[in-house]
Formats: C-alpha cells, sequence, structure tokens
DNA sequence: CATTGTGAATAAGTTCACAGCC
DNA sequence: GGCTGTGAACTTATTCACAATG
C-alpha cells in the first residue's frame, strides 16, 4: 500500500527529489544507513527541513542512528509515483530535442522515452537514441498508440502554443516546456517549465547585488 | 542612476522574468500599454502579486491606465542587471552544451556566449555557433583571457564537482549547472540549476496525485 | 471610472530547540 | 550518546479588498 496519502506541499517535493539522488548515490557506494545532518549536506539544505519533509512521509527513521538508504530511497521513489510506468514523448527533435533524447535522466527512474517527433522532413525517419523521427503531424494518432502520458516540449517559442495545444487533445495532461513561453492550458493539465534564461537572469541579478559580477582584480 | 537597491524576494525575481518575457513579446507587437490584468494573465500569475512586485521597482503605473511597455521592460530588465555585460561559457560541449550553445536565448538579453569547452580530443577545434571548442584542460587562463564571469556547466554528473571548483579558482563566480548532481560551492560563488529529471519526478507526482496518469480511455 | 498601489489578513515555508527514543 | 520527530516561533509569500488617483 501507498504512503498517507495527503498532499504534499511543493517545496517538499522539491527537495525529495535531491535526496533521492544522493541516495541513489550512496547506495551505488555501498552505504546502508544515513543520518538526517549528512544527507541533508549532501543535499544542500537545512537537517530540520529534511527531517520535517521525511516525517509527512511517515516514520522510519531510527533514533541514535539514522535511515536505512535503501528503504527511504525505495519510499520516495514511490511517494513520488516513480513506480508507474511513465511514458515519455519528445515533441522537437532539433538540437536541444536530441541532446535530450540522449540524456540518460530517464533511466531507472521510471521514466520511458517512447516517442521522438518533428515536423521537419529532413529530420523525419532519421534515428537518435534508439528512436526513429516521426511526423509531428501525426500527433494526434501516435500518442495514444504509443500510450504517451508525459511530453516534453522542445520546440521553438513561436510554434510551443500551438503543440501544446495538440498534445492536450491526444489525451497528455501532463507537460515539460522548455520552450521560453508561458503555456495556457485547460484545468487538469499540468506544465512545468525549464528556462535557461530565466536562471541566467536570476544569476545575473544575484551577482550584481551579493558578489561581484566580473572576474577577480590582479 | 539604479533603482531603488533594496534586495528583491527569491520569489518576485523569478516572476520578473517572465513580466519580462511576455513585455518584449507584446513590445514586439508594438502595444505600448497593458494592464496588470492583462500581463498577470499572459504571466500566469495573480494580478495582485504582480502589482506588488513591481511596487518594489517603484512607481511607473498610471492609475487608470497601466504600465507603458516599453518604460517597463526597459526598468526590469536595468533591475535584473542585464545591461551589464554578461561574458557566458559553456563548459562540455557534448549533446547538451552543443544543444545550449545554439540556443537564442543568450542574443539581445546581455549574455553573450564565448566560449565552449571540452576535454575531448575528438571535439576540441571543432566549430559550433561561431565558437571553436577549445581545451577544457586551459580553463584556468581561458576563463580569465576571455574575461568569462559566468559558466554554463553542460558536463556529465561524474564530472561536474571537479570542473566547478575549476571554475570557480578561474574566478568565475555564477554558475548554471545542467548536471544532475548538487554542487558544494565556496560561500560568494552562486549557482543555479537546471534539472530534468526533477521536473519530471514532480510532474510525476501530481500526475499521480491531481489528474490521471495514463491516456484517457475509449 | 478603470486601474494602480498598498495595508491588513491569510497561508506557506523555514528554523529553532528539545523531548523522546534507540 | 546520538539522532529522530515535532511543537512553537519566526520568516517569507500570497491574496484580498479598497482608498487613492490620473
Amino acid at each position: 500500500m501507498r504512503a498517507a496519502d495527503k498532499v504534499l506541499p511543493e517545496a517538499t517535493l522539491g527537495r525529495l527529489t535531491l535526496y533521492l539522488r544522493v541516495l541513489d548515490s550512496l547506495a551505488a557506494e555501498g552505504t546502508e544507513t544515513v543520518s538526517s545532518e549528512v544527507l541533508a549536506e549532501a543535499s544542500g539544505v537545512n537537517s530540520a527541513i529534511l527531517r520535517k519533509d521525511l516525517s509527512l512521509l511517515g516514520t522510519f527513521g531510527r533514533r541514535g542512528v539514522g535511515y536505512e538508504v535503501g528503504v527511504l530511497a525505495g519510499f520516495i521513489s514511490g511517494t513520488l509515483g516513480l513506480d508507474r510506468d511513465w511514458r515519455v514523448a519528445i515533441v522537437g527533435a532539433g538540437n536541444l530535442g536530441r541532446a535530450l533524447a540522449g540524456y540518460g535522466g530517464f533511466r531507472g527512474n521510471g521514466f520511458r522515452l517512447v516517442a521522438l517527433l518533428d515536423q521537419s522532413p529532413e529530420l523525419i525517419g532519421r534515428r537518435f537514441a534508439d528512436l526513429d523521427v516521426r511526423d509531428a503531424g501525426e500527433l494526434e494518432t501516435l500518442l495514444p498508440a504509443d500510450a504517451v502520458n508525459m511530453a516534453v516540449l522542445a520546440v521553438p517559442g513561436a510554434a510551443a502554443q500551438a503543440l501544446c495545444e495538440r498534445v492536450v487533445a491526444a489525451g497528455v495532461r501532463n507537460i515539460l516546456n522548455f520552450a521560453p513561453v508561458v503555456l495556457q492550458v485547460p484545468p487538469g493539465v499540468q506544465v512545468r517549465k525549464v528556462d535557461m534564461a530565466r536562471e541566467l537572469q536570476i544569476l545575473a541579478y544575484h551577482a550584481g547585488h551579493a558578489g561581484q559580477g566580473g572576474p577577480p582584480g590582479p
């Protein structure tokens, strides 16, 4: 059975993914237990908040000892829903789409890349990351046929909203958007956004305020 | 002279970048004034918070009318520090690094891509996005020579921490990390992270709780 | 009179600090 | 003794609602 099904705060959710990654690498190097202090440090957060986050999922720490790496990783993974079968399509096989297709982040986490679409005749039929690029014009039939339940939009900003609507019409309710636009979607469809320009801008602001922006003097 | 130099809340900062993007596209289509309601809608936020955000920068709305698109865009841009000369190096010229190099997000926002580095002999010397790939082994001399003040890490997770340290040693204090690891950096160095796996995981969680994860039934 | 700017109310998130347990 | 789990204090962020104003 699944853990307490109360909804987790957004902030907690973001951190759970960090913990999970650290736990996976601890497991890979054979560590069996870890304290909140150590796990928090490696995740770049305060240990009190880590304990609070984990306490929302249930109680599996042992006082005086810490958490069992494997058990905790499995539990976070299950809580996030990574034990389900996530079938991902990447829409847009340009530079970015192809780079994402080749990215290992899918593997071993419940995500399977099952389709790569583009509208350009020059790309359709070419093969990347074990997948043939297929015609985005047939998205409405291709996505349901492959039982896609998550779409990654890696298309130019100008094309994003229209493609998003078609993806939604094809029954996909979970979208990760790499295009630099705010997508408008109907209720019930979730969008998350990855935005390099935004991150650079925030970095620029902080650089101008906290540290020096330029390289150090002599 | 620069606006009120009080430090902006992190949440506001994130939204300013959204407003800026919407304002730029409004300007491109010739719109001259915009109300908080319209701008908020297009940015996907509540209008009250937009007004509160803008009021932190100063007072430039006109009651009964709205905001001047050009003036507001210029002001946000200046506040974020985009009128400075940001010299960006991409470290790692694999699929992702090359895709980022080709990405238009740099142009016209104060960011200039000035170097592309990799350690692989097969890539060094090849040319992408108007730049020759140069030897990451010489990072310590190349970055200062190009007056780089922002680095984008597009390398495998296993290499990221070591490269990060070298980049910092070369005097760069602003880092955008695409590698799936939490970087440990000394105080005064800022890191922001872009993490596709994390976004997919958060999407997975919400899909399992709010909507359906799979495609709709017949 | 439409729309801003903002005080006051509410909600969300973080940190502290320590009792409770292994 | 060491470490978790958590109530209470605090900080940050969002929303409401309306007086002020061009």
